[in-house]
DNA sequence: TCACTAAATGCGAAAGATTCTCATTCTTCT
DNA sequence: AGAAGAATGAGAATCTTTCGCATTTAGTGA
């Protein structure tokens, strides 16, 4: 019973909430917008506002549930908390989106921010590219 | 004369490209947007539309004469190209913005691109936090 | 210097993404 | 089951950026 988790989070167990959580959890696409996930919740036959949408995944990333990203290209992209952090990299022909984890960056960030006088609270790295398979196209 | 120089890049030597080149090149804030750019210069007594500015920008970012930046908070933010690469660490609280290099995350990034196959076309390192000053205050 | 042509500009309309408003519908708690 | 407050859905509103088009301007050659 899932609808526990989000009353630990002080979210009320909605309907909505639910089926939004749920989707995130099985799709097998990890970084979605929320037109994205709107769309796909309307194609299960599921009924549910696209301000709702948008409110619900705030409300999530707020609890830490998902994480909202600003790739390039204007909108928002979110994706379940996995719980490790890492960063991206994604293909400007496709739209593939891999994820990396570098200690050695992560620690060099945490020194840069130090030497600044910047007490760190979030980053963002993304690396932009063309992937093997677009490549071989071209 | 630098209307040589617009030319050069194969822009007509317009007076809102002037206008807006030499406020880039003058200003003492370095990271704008768009509809600060606008602003400033209607304040400075020049009338220049703010599609004109959207549009010169994105001509000098293509022109490799302004780089663009998408810092969170939605809108495209635009400095003028100063020749040497470099990332941002941003203030949180107040939007203060610094500047870095850090070739060591430079070299491990194109190791990354590497190992996943990527051709790198470019990346965007972001850190966000709090600033002295702003530590200070609260 | 003058005139021509293509390119650039300004304005308002339009588009895309996200948030807001508010009447209606649920959840939770008793 | 009933009450009170929170959440939802639909569309309006907002914000940023781009478009469309009539008008102006820069660049060129006579
Ligand atoms: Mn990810
Ligand atoms: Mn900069
Ligand atoms: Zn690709
Ligand atoms: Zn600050």
């Amino acid at each position: 019973m899932e609808s526990e988790d989000l009353k630990k989070l002080g979210l009320k167990a909605t309907a909505p909430r639910m089926k939004i959580l749920s989707f995130l959890e099985t799709s097998k696409v990890r970084h979605m917008s929320a037109e994205e996930v709107y769309k796909a919740l309307l194609e299960a036959g599921e009924d549910i506002g696209l301000a709702t949408v948008y409110r619900v995944l705030t409300q999530f990333e707020a609890a830490g549930l998902v994480s909202r990203h600003h790739f390039e290209g204007g909108n928002s992209v979110f994706e379940i908390e996995s719980g490790k952090h890492h960063d991206h990299i994604l293909c400007v022909k496709c739209g593939r989106v891999d994820e990396f984890v570098d200690e050695t960056i992560e620690s060099r960030q945490r020194k840069i921010a130090d030497e600044k006088g910047y007490a760190m609270t979030d980053h963002a790295l993304y690396i932009y590219g063309i992937c093997s398979s677009c490549q071989k196209k071209s």
